[in-house]
DNA sequence: TCATTAATTACCTCTTACGTTAATTAACAT
DNA sequence: ATGTTAATTAACGTAAGAGGTAATTAATGA
């Protein structure tokens, strides 16, 4: 499992983070799908590289097609941090907790 | 309010992600308080104005110091990202919703 | 006033990130 | 076999990120 710095670095790419969007949004999408067409697919192949290497997608193959979709131990990661700083918050969001740990 | 992709570079640094997490855990630091030994202040500081530039923290002067904090709505911003896709985690996360709207 | 403390800005170097086009690999379909 | 589709790897250029040292600004204190 990748470091927080790492997820964080790699959703602070705006083609990347649109790409984790879509696919949170509606599910296992391939890479031709995901093609945004203001990027040349090489440039897409190697967002995707990196998103898969930091651990927030898996890749899966079906025949010619990349099917990617979220890990969804990423997303829980971040959402876990925001809630280990929950004291900041005045203790209003205590139960983020308890909701983040069913999700389990 | 800056772009959450700015804010997800901003954090996807190990140094700029400690200093946030020390003002979250510590609250208010100075500049010096916060400064790393395995980096020199010229760097620090770039840091801090990365962490400004992006949201994410306030300064806030006393004489040559330097005041740092967080600011609560950057990470709410975050918490919230992770909350709309809610209907990813099949809607376990649900009272999140609720929660970060208390806290606003 | 002059030295000290705190932080930043200027300048330079090196590396990584991001994009392109061209070439390549792999699976299908005829 | 051959062409087509899907995606990646190779090779290359440019820009941005991150670090350092030296110089500078600003406030304090003797």
């Amino acid at each position: 499992m990748p470091q927080l710095p790492t997820t964080f670095a790699a959703l602070g790419n705006a083609t990347r983070l649109a790409i984790v969007e879509r696919l949170l949004a509606e599910g296992e999408l391939s890479a031709g799908a995901l093609q945004a067409d203001s990027i040349t697919p090489p440039a897409m192949s190697r967002h995707f590289k990196v998103l898969r290497e930091a651990g927030i997608v898996v890749q899966r193959v079906d025949a010619q097609r990349r099917l990617y979709s979220v890990k969804p131990e990423a997303v829980q990661a971040i959402g876990e941090w925001v809630l280990n700083f929950r004291e900041f918050w005045a203790g209003s969001l205590d139960r983020l907790d308890a909701a983040l740990k069913e999700a389990e």
